[in-house]
RNA sequence: GCGGCCAUAGCUCAGUUGGUUAGAGCACAAGAUUGUGAUUCUUGGGGUCGCGGGUUCGAAUCCCGUUGGCCGCCCCA
């Protein structure tokens, strides 16, 4: 194997690849306009110190980062969330309400690469700046499950796990715990579902071994699973801040069962995310099986803009990847086969028939359809069996026969009919053909 | 960053105790077939056996290193 290769954890995108990828954007982007929600984009390459100041040094360690020749400290974007906030932020006094953005594109994290996992990969991303009551997250929730959704996924193939790191606060408040150890149980619940009781180790070194009693009503709570469950264990704790917080949870589950989305959400209380500057609801969205890693992530991080040194702006977000997303679809068998067939493919006898259909040709190409013709001779039977191997809708036929006729034949790929127009009606019957008669 | 397994054609793999010029199926291309998508047959292109070093008369095969891949840990924005 001479040459080279490519770096660790990157992709390249040979034609049949790239049209599945193309088939992954597209509904994405078909699916957050649907919505109302805006594109954008913004640098690859970004100064560092944006990443710190969001997630703190420690960063640096999973961060594609280097100096430039002007001496400045670079990365290449790990994620849109830092970005996206500048961008609003630098103008949030101007821009219209409410502010929904989506965006498709490249990150990098220096990491081992694993199943699902890459250095280099694709995000989609949407999110809302300046609403703060729960609307936003039922508008959110409902754009992420339709964007997998949309691809045929079901119900049994997907579904969305919904938390809330405030609650957590205040029910742990509420068991007595102070602002310094709830980020220890948090960090325990969050690894609670792949390592057991060893999870609460850290809290056990940091704050001393947790009380039993506490400890059993904190892994009850994990157990929850529907809203009248969450209401009938917040019962005995309630105070005005877990009262209002169950209002804007039966608004979230009500909005998204009105949309008929109801079965696809599961409420779950492990769910805490590793960041820490999510304040609010957060969720994820996995594929039934378990057998792959998060399909979609996000939250509400309302206190964010504000670090980054902008206005006070409330904000709610999720990404959905493209690698875990066409794994899915590759187990599901949802994966398209002719997403770039051409519409038309032309049949050519010899030489001469060959330049009698390049008008032809190029004024169906002008006109916007997909058409493909051999480059050099071939017979007519390995002509044929390319256009059906190509996926065309119909090959137009050129041959002695037609021309000397004034015609060119028509031939229907899927039903193998053909018929004979005049040379001067291609371009119409062809129109009314391919738009369905 | 740490640990385990793996690496032969574009893909899936075979390759005997180390022994002549490294094979098969699929895929690709040409032909049988000078006007119709199947099947079949024939032929062809494609490999410095991941890379580097060592042992040996001789290495795809044994040893060391290295790079890459998969899996797990850390992390997962």
């Amino acid at each position: 194997m001479a040459g080279f290769q490519s770096l660790p954890g990157f992709r390249e995108f040979y034609p049949e690849d790239f049209s599945r990828r193309q088939h992954i954007f597209r509904h994405w982007r078909k699916n957050a306009s649907a919505f109302g929600f805006q594109e954008y984009d913004a640098p690859v390459l970004e100064p560092l110190e944006l990443y710190k100041a969001k997630s703190g040094d420690e960063i640096e360690g999973q961060l594609f980062n280097f100096t430039d020749k002007g001496g400045r400290d670079v990365a290449l974007r790990p994620e849109m969330t830092p970005t996206v906030c500048r961008l609003v932020g630098a103008k949030a006094g101007a821009l219209k309400r409410p502010i929904k953005w989506f965006s498709i594109g490249e990150f990098y994290r220096y990491e081992r690469a694993q199943k699902g996992r890459l250095r280099a990969f694709h995000q989609f991303n949407a999110d809302i700046f300046g609403e703060p009551g729960p609307e936003a997250e039922i508008e959110l929730i409902a754009l992420l499950i339709q964007c997998l959704a949309g691809f045929g996924l079901t119900k049994d193939d997907f579904y969305v796990r919904l938390s809330d790191r405030d609650l957590w606060f205040f029910y742990l408040a509420a068991l007595g715990f102070n602002d310094t150890q709830v980020p220890g149980i948090l960090a325990a619940i969050d690894r609670f579902e792949k390592m057991g009781d060893d999870a609460f180790k850290g809290y056990a070194e940091a704050h001393g071994v947790l009380v039993p009693e506490l400890k059993e009503k904190i892994l009850a709570f994990l157990q929850i699973k529907t809203l009248p469950e969450l209401e009938t264990a917040l019962a005995p704790c309630l105070t005005d801040k877990i009262s209002q917080r169950i209002g804007e949870w039966r608004k979230v589950i009500a909005g998204l069962s009105a949309m008929g989305l109801g079965e696809f959400i599961s409420v779950d209380l492990g769910v805490v995310r590793g960041l820490a500057y999510y304040t609010g609801f957060v969720f994820e969205a996995f594929d039934r099986k378990g057998d792959l890693r998060a399909l979609a992530g996000g939250g509400r991080y309302n206190d964010l803009i504000k670090k980054l040194g902008y206005a006070d702006l409330p904000a709610v977000g999720f990404a959905i990847g493209d690698v875990t997303t066409g794994l899915l679809l590759e187990q599901r068998g949802l994966t398209p086969t002719f997403v770039n067939a051409p519409d038309i493919y032309a049949v050519l006898g010899g030489e001469a028939e060959r330049q009698a259909a390049f008008a032809d040709i190029h004024a169906l190409r002008a006109a916007g359809w997909r058409v493909d013709y051999p480059l050099k001779d071939v017979a007519f039977g390995k002509q044929f069996k390319t256009a059906a191997e190509s996926g065309a809708k119909l090959a137009l036929i050129y041959g002695g026969d037609e021309l000397a006729k004034g015609v060119v034949k028509l031939r229907n790929m899927s039903d193998r009919t053909e018929q004979e127009i005049p040379r001067d009606q291609v371009l119409s019957v062809v129109r009314d053909f391919l738009s369905g008669r």
